[in-house]
DNA sequence: ATGAATGCAAAAACTTTGCATGACG
DNA sequence: CGTCATGCAAAGTTTTTGCATTCAT
């Protein structure tokens, strides 16, 4: 019930906020850009506008039901705040996306932070990478 | 020499991109975009158009001679290309940008790319931070 | 009912491009 | 001199905003 999820994060559960999260759960890529979630409403004949699709993302992004993300330079791409954090690795031949997680790097990441009088509150990691050949 | 530099990077040496080389190396801010760059040359009366800024520092990321990144969305910001790699800490609450770099990341990260059956090209890390309270 | 959310269109912010002119080697 | 590079202005992209209308509670 994606009626539920909003309102837990403070939403008020409107038809567009409802349809755009609803994208979000069912498309197969799990990275979206604005333009990509405004152009699966339109195909499905749903009527919200791309400056709506841009302000619920914000919104959610900021509720925490989504993060943010500006892979390549350009335009950004959202993905579900799934419960476990992870990494990326774009693959810079095939544009796949693999999520990984370290425990070392994200231990690493607080220690470095630390020693600089830093408090760790977020970080981005993107590996970009190429098919190994077989030698 | 700036000259030499350019020609050793397969560039001309022209005017404008001899001045905009110049503010990379002689700001203090190491990190800066391209209106940031085109300001400096404004407020020092350099006869540059924005439109040179971008080329330029498109030719000089394809030249080696700087990097490009994409702190947060918007615009992307410009450094030389220094030959020791780093990756970069941003404060949330000041904007200031610190370089570090751990080998046993660096390290980790190939690991991780191989064993996911890939070869690491390139990657991005940032760490966002904020001053740590001494409690 | 009432304040919040939406759609549309216009604007803003960032970057690229076309073309005539000017500069490097 | 022949390109290649530049400046300017115009166009392209991505994202934000103003405002009248509609919607959720």
């Amino acid at each position: 019930m994606e009626h539920r999820e909003l309102k837990q994060a403070g939403l008020r559960a409107t038809g567009p906020r409802l349809k755009i999260l609803d994208v979000l759960h069912e498309s197969d890529d799990r990275h979206l850009s604005a333009e990509d979630i405004y152009r699966h409403l339109v195909e499905a004949d749903e009527d919200v506008g791309l400056a709506t699709v841009y302000r619920v993302l914000t919104q959610f992004e900021e509720a925490g039901l989504v993060r943010r993300h500006n892979f390549e330079s350009g335009h950004s791409v959202f993905e579900l705040n799934s419960p476990g954090h992870h990494d990326h690795m774009v693959c810079l031949e095939t544009g796949d996306v693999v999520e990984f997680l370290s425990e070392d790097i994200e231990r690493l990441q607080r220690e470095i932070a630390d020693a600089h009088g830093f408090e760790l509150v977020d970080h981005s990691l993107v590996l970009y990478v190429r098919p190994r050949r077989n030698e």
